[in-house]
DNA sequence: TAAAATCTGTTGCAATTGCAACATTTTTCT
DNA sequence: AGAAAAATGTTGCAATTGCAACAGATTTTA
């Protein structure tokens, strides 16, 4: 498989690289604003979760992406021009590790011999942030809460026998990530119950059929 | 700039590298379902423009992606548990260029000089992937199709002293990249401008204040 | 160049969604 | 433990959006 290394192997890696990186440890619910305003600058989030926000000028949060171990932040996957805030915030106590990311591509002048492993490590991070930020696009492209939210259950219960699931997030987060109101999404959740479409006591939820 | 290379050298290296690559060539509105039928195979569209689309259960056609030059694809970037079915359809005649991604991130037997150059330029292509997807979570996180119209225009606009552009993609295309229905789009469209914010003739369109 | 196909533009109507405003429950903080 | 804050749950109403069904314009194809 495309991402099964070890990202604390990865990090004692480039602690002995000719890279310079940084390791901060970030409290819950402090933001990381730090790793988002260099340019060029690519973090990666070694423990706990994370959630990259923006408000927008109604006062409206977005969950952009909710990072966990082994994913990767920072400003340089952000185009130049935007003019949205971004914030990320620990939502558990936090280990994150930077670096710039021209210390990586540029090639290493002292030969060490870690240079080329962190390429290929950073090769599979990418890979995987990138199949992350697909599974959100293919959320946000339903033209519905009802189906919004059952794409949502189904990439949770991923493996397809398995019907129940907890959802990981808090509701008012949900609504959030998917980008709908809460009170719509409370009631299509209603509704899905009402036509037994699913099951759900709390945050574990059961398709049904 | 981190994606300042020139993808016709990342070619001629391709081919002169120990790495196994294929060439093809695709006329316009052609399907190009080879490129994402293997798992960890990586294409690179050469020349030329083509749409990443998807149908739902509704007939609902929804373009995931717009690829031109440089833009990378394949079913490396997709969860292995993507139920929808996924074509590249090419909106003018292309050149495509496809290799399988262990070539490349494994280390080169023969050592050759190109391997570390294409691991290097894989990773500004892959950042640049990934900011064009957050470009089109922003868009698509969006509440009202006046608001993702604008984030659409302003994206288009990005220099933003350039307040008049030319839309690169047909008002039907244009829809389904934003999600949202064709004719409730063009009611906007004409609110726009009745409201004096926009200015269109055909496809051009011109911000006014 | 004529026919077919696609794209643009428009509208009425129904369904969905967002908003505001609550009450209630659960969690967090001191 | 008690107070404060956050999250959950609910509803009526208004605004937005999608759908269906067109007509006309433009582009492509045979």
């Amino acid at each position: 498989m495309y991402c099964d290394f070890n990202i604390k192997e990865f990090t004692k890696q480039l602690q002995n690289s000719c890279t310079k990186i940084q390791t901060k440890k970030i409290k819950k619910n402090n933001t990381i604003t730090t790793y988002i305003k260099n340019r060029n600058q690519i973090c990666i989030l070694v423990n706990g979760k994370a959630d990259l926000i923006k408000y927008d000028i109604n006062g409206n949060k977005t969950i952009i992406e909710t990072l966990k171990e082994n994913d990767t932040f920072g400003e340089i996957f952000f185009p130049m021009t935007t003019n949205s805030d971004l914030f990320v915030i620990a939502k558990e106590d936090c280990e994150v590790i930077s670096f710039i990311f021209d210390d990586i591509s540029k090639k290493c002048s002292r030969t060490c011999k870690f240079h080329e492993t962190l390429k290929t490590n950073l090769l599979n991070l990418f890979i995987k942030k990138i199949v992350n930020q697909n599974i959100r696009i293919e959320l946000l492209t339903k033209r519905s809460i009802r189906e919004k939210l059952k794409s949502y259950f189904s990439s949770l219960s991923k493996n397809s026998s398995i019907k129940t699931f907890y959802i990981p997030i808090s509701y008012t987060d949900l609504a959030d990530y998917l980008s709908i109101d809460r009170s719509a999404m409370m009631r299509e959740l209603k509704s899905l119950q009402e036509e037994n479409i699913i099951t759900r006591k709390g945050n574990k939820i059961t398709l049904n059929k």
